[in-house]
DNA sequence: ACTATAATCAAGTCTATATTTGAATTACTA
DNA sequence: TAGTAATTCAAATATAGACTTGATTATAGT
C-alpha cells in the first residue's frame, strides 16, 4: 500500500467540486448557465445578487471546474465547462426529491397542486409533435431561446403570453416548457392557456434536461 | 411571479445534499458504502477516522439523503439510499478530472504512471469473458466481494494473491479489478502478475461503477 | 488621451460552520 | 445485569463562508 498520501489528494479535490455545488445561490447560476452563457451582469440579474457578489461566486465554481469564461470586448462570458454538469444538477436534485422528506412537501404543496394534469414526458412530447397533435411553446426569455431549444418550438415569452393568445391553434394541444422542473414561467402559461380554452400541459422539465437527453435542439 | 419563497428554500436542500458531499473524509465514506453496505465501526476503519466522528459525519450524510440505515442486533448497518449515489460520485470525478488540472496532474503522475497498458473497458471484459479470453479477479477483501462482485469473478484478496499465484491460467489473460478508478489494489495485482509471466491488465475502474452500469452482477 | 462600462480584486465585517475528541447515554444482547 | 455498539453531548479549536464597499484593471468608443 505504498502510496497513500494521493489519494487523499485527491479527494480533496473533489470535494472542492462539490463545495461549489453547495450553496443555494451558487445553483441558482449554474441553473441559469444551463439555460445558454451569460454575462455577469445577466447572472447578477437572474439570481438577485449584486455584480460583485455573483463575480465571487463565479470564482468558486470556476475553481470547482464547473464554469469557465471568455471576454467579448468588455464583458466577460460564463459558460458550463462540460455537458456532465448539468447532468449532475439532476442527480442532486433527484437525491433530495426522493430522500429528503422536506423536499418532497415543498413540490407538493407548491408545484404539484398548481397543475392537476400529469405533465409531458420527453418521449411523449417527441411523438405529439410528429403526429401533429401538439405545438411546442418555449415561454422563456427570448435571449435563453436564442441560447438554444427545443426542435421546432416557437418562443413566447410569457409576458408575451397574452397578447399572442388568440393566434394559437385550437385544434392543437399546446405544450409549455420554461427552465426546469421547478421553473415556475410554464405552470403560469399552461394556466393562462386553460383559461382561455385551451387544452395546455407542461413538459415535465426544461430544455438543460432534454439536451441532456440527447433530444433534438434547435441552435 | 406570485411564488418566490419556495423555489429558494428548494435550492437551500438541493445545496444540503452537495454539502454533504463536500468532505474528502464523507466521499471517502461513500466510496466505501458503494462497496456494499457496513457498520460505523467498518467505515470508521475504512476512513480511519475515530468512531464517534465517522458516526457524526454518517448523520450529515443521512441528513443530505445520501445514506440510510437499519439495525441488526446491536449494530447499526448503512447503506446508499440510491444507485443514483455512485453515478453523483461518478459526475463529480470526472467533472474533477477533466477540469482541475491539479486532479489531472495527480492522476497522471500517480495512477497512470504506474500502469503502463490501457485498462480494459467495462464493454470489453463482457467480451473476453464470454469468448473465455479472460478471467476476472476481484482482489477486495472478502467481505466486500461477498456484498456483490462482477458475474463470474473470482475473489483473491491482494494478501492471498501470492499463494495462488501458480494456480491461475496461463493460457487466459487476467483482468483484476477493486474498488474503484483510485483504488490500488489491482495497481498492485497486475503488477505482481506480471512479474510472474501472467498477461494482466486493469479494469477500467471498480465494482461501484459496473453496477452502475447495470451490467451483470453476483449476489 | 479621455470617458464610460464591465468585471475583478482586496479588504473588511459579520456570522456561521466544520471538525474533532472524550465522556455520558441509549439500545440492545446474552 | 454485564457487555457491546452506536449515538449524543459538551466543548475546544479551527476555519471559513457570505456579502459589501471602494479601488483597480481592461476594453471600446469618441
Amino acid at each position: 500500500m505504498a502510496v497513500i498520501a494521493p489519494k487523499k489528494r485527491l479527494y480533496e479535490k473533489f470535494a472542492l467540486v462539490a463545495k461549489a455545488l453547495a450553496s443555494a445561490n451558487r445553483l441558482e447560476l449554474l441553473e441559469a448557465l444551463a439555460q445558454g452563457e451569460r454575462g455577469v451582469d445577466g447572472l447578477a440579474q437572474a439570481s438577485g445578487m449584486s455584480v460583485a457578489n455573483t463575480s465571487h461566486h463565479l470564482q468558486i465554481l470556476r475553481e470547482g471546474g464547473l464554469v469557465q469564461s471568455r471576454k467579448e470586448g468588455t464583458k466577460v462570458i460564463y459558460s458550463l465547462t462540460d455537458e456532465e454538469v448539468p447532468s449532475l444538477l439532476a442527480g442532486i436534485r433527484y437525491v433530495a426529491e426522493r430522500h429528503l422528506a422536506e423536499v418532497e412537501r415543498i413540490v407538493r404543496e407548491n408545484f404539484d397542486s398548481r397543475d392537476n394534469l400529469t405533465p409531458v414526458r420527453r418521449d411523449e412530447l417527441l411523438g405529439l409533435v410528429k403526429s401533429g397533435e401538439a405545438m411546442v411553446i418555449d415561454v422563456r426569455p427570448r435571449a435563453e431561446y436564442d441560447a438554444g431549444h427545443i426542435e421546432g418550438a416557437v418562443n413566447i415569452p410569457l409576458e408575451f403570453l397574452p397578447e399572442r393568445l388568440s393566434k394559437l391553434p385550437h385544434d392543437q394541444e399546446i405544450v409549455a416548457y420554461c427552465r426546469g422542473p421547478y421553473c415556475m414561467l410554464a405552470f403560469d402559461a399552461v394556466e393562462q392557456l386553460r383559461q382561455q380554452g385551451y387544452r395546455a400541459r407542461r413538459l415535465e422539465d426544461g430544455f438543460p434536461e432534454w439536451k441532456v437527453d440527447q433530444l433534438p435542439v434547435d441552435q
